[in-house]
DNA sequence: GGCAATCTTCTCGCCGAGCGAGATAATATG
DNA sequence: CATATTATCTCGCTCGGCGAGAAGATTGCC
């Protein structure tokens, strides 16, 4: 029962709650037929449609970390299920573009929609300074864990103390 | 493109950085032999360890969401890595005590430890009222999501959380 | 134009993670 | 002491995901 620092404490509590939220996936993607992975490439799909990216397999299997074969399978699942409608680009006849029907978006809202709903209420409850610190706190991490996710294939030589010292500097790198 | 509101914008920011941290476990995960589910098990392990908690396969079982038998396997697969040590219970020869091996604690260590320095670093660096923004901030998502869970029909008693203080509750559900 | 290199997706065969059912051993309960 | 309960493990099976490679389309080079 060692009591560890504040900063410890956070990283703790922020854990807890990815935790949380996975458990949280898994056991609607379960309930609703899917797997986790048909689950994180629908929520792909789903962001893709919302900024107007063109979906195809070959880009989904990058996302996802999935094998080419693995994401036809992906596809196929979906297919069958209705959520996904398979088309070929017409500009090239190679690829195949994926879009999320009616039913995909529903889903997804019944999923998101109730607990974005209230998270979202829980922010604008915040005043607009607290929220600016919500924000630069959850834009700077994500850039940690980024950063991290990248020196991926070798010994990641960061233990050198970055130094940050006070981690308040610019943010919000970029947008997604 | 649209501008939700900053409700929403701070619900997307979140999802993205729970986005990159399964990805950065996943990897990390693959690249030491060992899968999603392994790793969430070894982090489940250490943890019950931090807090001194007894650590069983049934008990391992629950929290992963993962049936007895696929739970022999993990543990099969951990401890040929030999990352996890098997011991009966001496007071209950049933029981399969878990325990984890240095070499487990170096993993974690290897895996979350540089993460883990920076984030903290990040929280020290903020003042005392925006800790307790974020702190708070996290708590009350934590809990909106718990409540999601409830009531999803998933019947783990993840009952977890920030892992310093509470710890038995003694509130498993069995509702099933 | 024709031929080769390249890109995108899909098919096939296989491995193994995780499930259901049930076996086995130890502990509680009457 | 017999029986129910708890904890873990074994067995057989399904199916998600991987590697290899095929098939169709495009681009580049001569």
């Amino acid at each position: 029962m060692d009591d560890p620092g504040p900063g410890l404490r956070t990283v703790h509590r922020l854990r807890a709650l990815t935790v949380e939220l996975d458990l949280l996936a898994a056991s609607f993607a379960q309930r609703h037929g899917l797997h986790p992975t048909d689950l994180r490439a629908l929520i792909a799909l789903l962001d893709a449609a919302r900024e107007g990216v063109p979906a195809t397999p070959g880009r989904l299997g990058r996302e996802l970390g999935v094998n080419s074969a693995g994401t036809t399978a992906v596809l196929d699942r979906l297919e069958r299920l209705g959520l996904v409608r398979r088309t070929r680009d017409p500009h090239d006849r190679r690829r195949v573009l994926l879009e999320v029907t009616g039913r995909a978006v529903e889903l997804g809202q019944g999923f998101f929609g109730p607990l974005i709903g209230e998270v979202a209420a829980l922010v604008e409850g915040l005043s607009a300074a607290e929220r600016a610190v919500v924000e630069g706190f959850l834009a700077a991490v994500r850039e940690v864990v980024a950063r991290h996710a990248e020196g991926d294939g070798n010994g990641n030589g960061n233990g050198d103390g970055d130094g940050d010292g006070d981690g308040r500097g610019g943010r919000d790198a970029e947008a997604e």
